[in-house]
RNA sequence: GGAGAGUUGGCAGAGUGGUAAUGCAACGGACUCGAAAUCCGCCGAACCGGCUUAUACCGGCGCGCAGGUUCAAAUCCUGUACUCUCCUCCA
């Protein structure tokens, strides 16, 4: 949630801004006035209760109840209740109308991102690595890997439709041999808790990072119960510290975590049917961090760095983008996505994105701290994919392919491969 | 799934209808060269509204959460969440 003293007082800037994100002027104005009429609502239901509050005092001191002045303020304070009951539910009406809107806008987009409307827009800002050249034609990942028996969409398709898929044997390890360095490298060498959280959450756990109540349909929700299974973990992760005040000495704290993620991909029908690239389940290394406002970009910077980091020791040639305003999250201010060259369809694409959400997140999860001097702040979030393992499954299938149809592990992988050079 | 107990300020812990004891910790002060001890003071800076440059201040709200009864609710009633114990079941 966007702090209302900020709409309040820099409205203009504030329209100028959610203007690139897609939100019409008069939605503002239609906030300003719902929060006007709320503040007056409360003012007037408060000075109603000081009245009362009065009256009950003198009702309590009263030595005899039924003396005709004591009834006589019974009865005042009985109509009193009546006129405060019908200011309390206009203001709670009032006050739905203005949270509607309010839970609904997104993030202030920050000053240094591109404007634009979507992807088109977005700004390319460095690359690393080289892309692999071939002396033969190179296959796409789905093909190698089923080629190799490693992957079996057909059959995953059988048991739960498509997109998903059943990893075997050296592509089982693969996967696990992937997450595994990619948390001994959060954990061990840049500095992350490691945390396995749950899988489920509730809609009020949904809505602290800011998925709902705006992208129910994305995600998968149990009827029975109301849980969500998790579209990342950045949901679980963030939430750990909802509604807590943390001490400013634990700042900043960084999680890490292994879970699969899942989305019904709602609207995507069509688009990257094959392959790993897009499923409803998938595993993905997760970095969430929780620090003091005035070092959050200090620390998003770190953070893509980190992401950076797990595929240069992959040796994946990627590139590094800031989404335009039109293109970050809902809840984010600033968006770094890393994305990494798949050599069959010759592109860069997505496989960490990196997200400064300010105290956007901490606003709605209610996650603050406590300075020096004892006042009370919101905490800043980030999070970022450290990183999608799937995806990095086909990356390296793909980078890492040879001629006779083999693909050769990556060196730092090795080891996790249990000494295993070449899947063949 | 069944039965019972519990949820109060940073922590501990009273309070069965009249507007949140007390202790510890913390903070301010006295004493001291300084500290400890002791004494005095203060202590919901969780949140909301008003007034403010900001404090202060005024008010609201506040005893897990949401409702209800009452002039008045931490106290009574209903629902609900979570924790603990026992039983059942189970990886």
């Amino acid at each position: 949630m966007i702090n209302p003293k900020i709409i309040r007082k820099n409205p203009d800037m504030v329209k100028a801004k959610l203007k690139t994100r897609g939100i019409e002027a008069k939605e503002i104005d239609q906030y300003l006035a719902f929060d006007q009429e709320n503040r007056d609502a409360i003012a007037e239901a408060e000075d109603l209760r000081k009245q009362k509050n009065q009256l009950t005092g003198q009702i309590s001191q009263a030595k005899d109840k039924r003396s005709e002045e004591t009834q006589a303020k019974i009865k005042q304070v009985k109509t009193l209740n009546n006129v405060i009951k019908a200011a309390d539910e206009k203001q709670k009406k009032v006050y739905a109308q203005w949270r509607y809107i309010a839970i609904r806008l997104p993030n202030l987009p920050d000053d240094s991102l591109p404007i634009g409307p979507d992807e088109a827009e977005d700004k390319e800002l460095r690359k690393w690595g080289t892309i692999p050249e071939f002396d033969f034609e190179p296959k796409a990942h789905w093909e190698i890997g089923e080629n190799l028996g490693i992957l079996d969409f057909d059959r995953a398709a059988k048991v739960s439709g498509a997109r998903f898929v059943y990893y075997k044997d050296a592509g089982a390890r693969l996967e696990r041999a992937l997450y595994n360095f990619m948390l001994d490298l959060h954990t061990q060498k840049q500095g992350y808790h490691e945390i396995i959280p749950p899988y489920l959450v509730t809609g009020k756990t949904m809505f602290g990072t800011g998925q709902f109540p705006k992208f129910t349909e994305d995600v998968y929700t149990v009827e029975s119960t109301g849980m969500t299974l998790i579209p990342t973990a950045e949901v679980p992760l963030t939430n750990y510290y909802s509604g807590e005040i943390l001490d400013e000495k634990d700042l900043p704290t960084y999680f890490t975590a292994l879970t699969p993620a899942f989305r019904s991909e709602a609207g995507s029908a069509g688009r990257d049917t094959r392959g790993l690239t897009r499923m409803h389940q998938f595993n993905k290394v997760e970095m969430v961090k929780f620090c003091k406002p005035e070092d959050s970009y200090k620390e998003l910077d770190s953070l893509t760095a980190n992401a950076q980091e797990v595929l240069e020791q992959l040796g994946l040639a990627y590139h590094v983008i800031v989404l335009s305003t039109g293109d970050a999250g809902f809840s984010s201010a600033k968006t770094f996505d890393l994305e990494v060259w798949m050599p069959e369809q010759n592109i860069y694409r997505e496989i960490s994105s990196c997200s400064n959400c300010l105290d956007f997140q901490a606003r709605r999860a209610m996650i603050r701290y406590r300075k020096e001097d004892g006042s009370v702040d919101y905490v800043h979030t980030l999070n970022g994919s450290g990183v999608a393992v799937g995806r990095t499954v086909a990356a390296i299938l793909e980078n890492y392919q040879q001629a006779d149809g083999s693909v050769k592990v990556p060196d730092v992988l090795v080891k996790y491969m249990n000494g295993m050079t070449v899947i063949k």
